[in-house]
DNA sequence: TTGTACGCGTTATCAG
DNA sequence: CTGATAACGCGTACAA
């Protein structure tokens, strides 16, 4: 059986509140008696119980992050950084892979809450239903509560619940994005979202939408396809342009990975990039300045964003401004990828 | 305060016992009290005290992943098909990043040994250094003696320690890959492996070096360099070998975001790749395929060694064999990267 | 089927 | 400075 206190104390002939003490240094403790206590607490390989600890402080040292997926880029950088200034505050970061399920995201919530976590971190967009924000609130009133802490990092947090939200400026983002499209002289798009209903997919897609208005285009919602930020549905979508014999000349993605999808079926298609058609992504991931064609992009600061969920987090920072916002921009990136019109899709591509 | 089970007891006219019984079900409640039990439990919005309730039943339902970085594809892709397995079985996935520093997988371990986890998976490759490893031992019988589970993926557990291991064919991989070097008629190579002492650079310098003596040729350790896996150290590598005015034909990279960087770094002093000099990687991350060019690389199945550590961390499968050892083999994955040998790097790099 | 009562390993309060 | 001892919230023999 594992040693407990009981054992340590009885083999330096003292209380267990005193091995408690040497144990968290909170109260003064004689020379000799501690050098007795840490010989018999390394003699006996001593381990604190987290458990109990947790139960007799009412306080835990774990802290939860909620992605969609940790092996998506996106989702591992911010985790990164997160799980970053949580090592450094010698808590245990949890994360928590939501697969993109509302339903997991709640189970998760509630998962955490149980184990009375310190603070709890959701990252990425958000499903826009009520009723599952309805339940989101709720539990975070419930974190309140019991004194954890609850940081939005990429989307914003409900109405009233007092939960600090890290915000990305996808809706300005994805304007620039599309302005620098048009101001290539690109007319005719395509646009490749995100999973639909999520409130990432729809700021960028607003962007998008703003930036054509201005230039007093019509949106044309025939050639608008929906995936889930993979880049296998990104792939999908690119065969299906094709398939549709959409023509356009430039293609706007929701994220770096379906650009790259995208990119890789018209490839496949014979269609030359950015030769004959464009193609835009977001997020400026490490892979898109790799990528073939190097990719234009949105730039989001994921680091910095993950380096402030992740202090809020802890309690380092303090809560922000009085509607516990923070804004963090977007730069555009230049790279390859998008050049002049080219012939456009359908002339080019051969099914 | 946060309702216990006292409060729900009492609202619901019962004992705790009671309550208790109705919320693990496993013992027999009539329905009635049952229905009035999780009333109460409802309108109390009452949640579960996980410490409490590890400390009672002397087990938590936490799961420790110690990784170098979750941002790195390599550990993000392992970290989620682990959490994956682990989220079906209703168990947290903490991740813990390393850095690559031994001493903090030391101190992971203990915080995972002290929050009482089921189980803990230590991937990657880890330091040749006894000390380490005797220290690394001592932890693994601490978490045996407490009734975890450890799993190593991706390196070897100490020797009896009774501990499984998930492994790569790593040396194999690296002999392919490079015999493939030489089929295409390359003589002079560099080199630029991860970090020193580490027990998957070894395996894969040892490959590489199989390979070129089965070849009859004397690997010319003036152009071997160490990195630290990470794309930028790809890049620096890629810088010094021109800086040195190594004189090369291919570049093997002791995995791919080395060689991500070292391409980059190539492009950069007009060296083409592969016409002028060929560059390999290792890992078949999903950038490889997207790379311009396309990464020639070995493949390792990471998401089955993530499923089956995970699962042998759950305790889904049974220890395999006697040896406790799982060896996943490899594949070599040729693409663009790799051509004919051209004029060399030397003679291309223009500083 | 239900209730009582004790133990799990710590922390913290209160004497000494 | 140190030692008893009472929580902390839950699971579970044991008894009814």
């Amino acid at each position: 059986m594992a040693p407990t206190l009981v054992d340590v104390a009885a083999r330096a002939g003292v209380s267990t509140a005193t091995v408690s003490r040497v144990l968290n240094g909170n109260y003064p403790v004689s020379p000799g008696t501690k050098a007795r206590v840490l010989a018999a607490l390394h003699e006996l390989d001593y381990v604190v119980n987290g458990p109990a600890r947790a139960l007799a402080a009412a306080s835990s040292d774990m802290l939860g992050v909620i992605v969609n997926d940790v092996s998506d880029p996106f989702f591992g950088i911010l985790s990164s950084g997160i799980q970053w200034e949580a090592g450094g505050a010698e808590l245990l970061a949890v994360i928590c892979n939501t697969a993109g399920s509302p339903e997991d995201e709640l189970k998760y919530m509630q998962l955490l809450l149980r184990q009375r976590a310190r603070a709890i971190v959701l990252t990425g967009g958000g499903r826009e239903d009520p009723d599952h924000a309805e339940r989101v609130a709720q539990l975070i009133r419930q974190c309140h509560e019991r004194g954890a802490r609850v940081v939005f990092c990429g989307r914003q947090a409900p109405p009233d619940s007092e939960a600090v939200s890290i915000l990305f400026d996808n809706r300005g983002g994805a304007r620039a994005l599309t302005r620098h499209l048009l101001a290539m002289g690109h007319r005719r798009f395509a646009y490749v979202s995100g999973p639909e209903a999520n409130t990432t997919t729809t700021a960028r897609a607003a962007g998008h939408r703003d930036a054509l208005l201005a230039a007093g285009l019509e949106p044309e919602d025939g050639a608008a396809l929906h995936g889930d930020f993979s880049r296998a549905s990104g792939f999908a979508a690119g065969m299906e342009l094709v398939r549709r014999g959409v023509d356009c000349t430039a293609v706007v993605a929701g994220n770096d990975l379906t650009a790259l999808g995208v990119m890789a079926a018209l490839r496949e298609q014979g269609v030359r990039v950015p030769e004959d058609v464009s193609v835009a992504g977001f997020d400026d991931l490490p892979v898109a300045m790799d990528a073939a064609p190097a990719l234009s992009t949105v730039r989001l600061p994921l680091r910095e964003a993950a380096a402030r969920a992740g202090r809020l987090a802890i309690g380092a920072d303090d809560m922000p401004g009085p509607d516990g916002l923070v804004w963090l921009s977007s730069e555009l990136i230049v790279r390859e990828s998008v050049g002049p019109p080219g012939r456009g899709l359908a002339s080019t591509a051969r099914l």
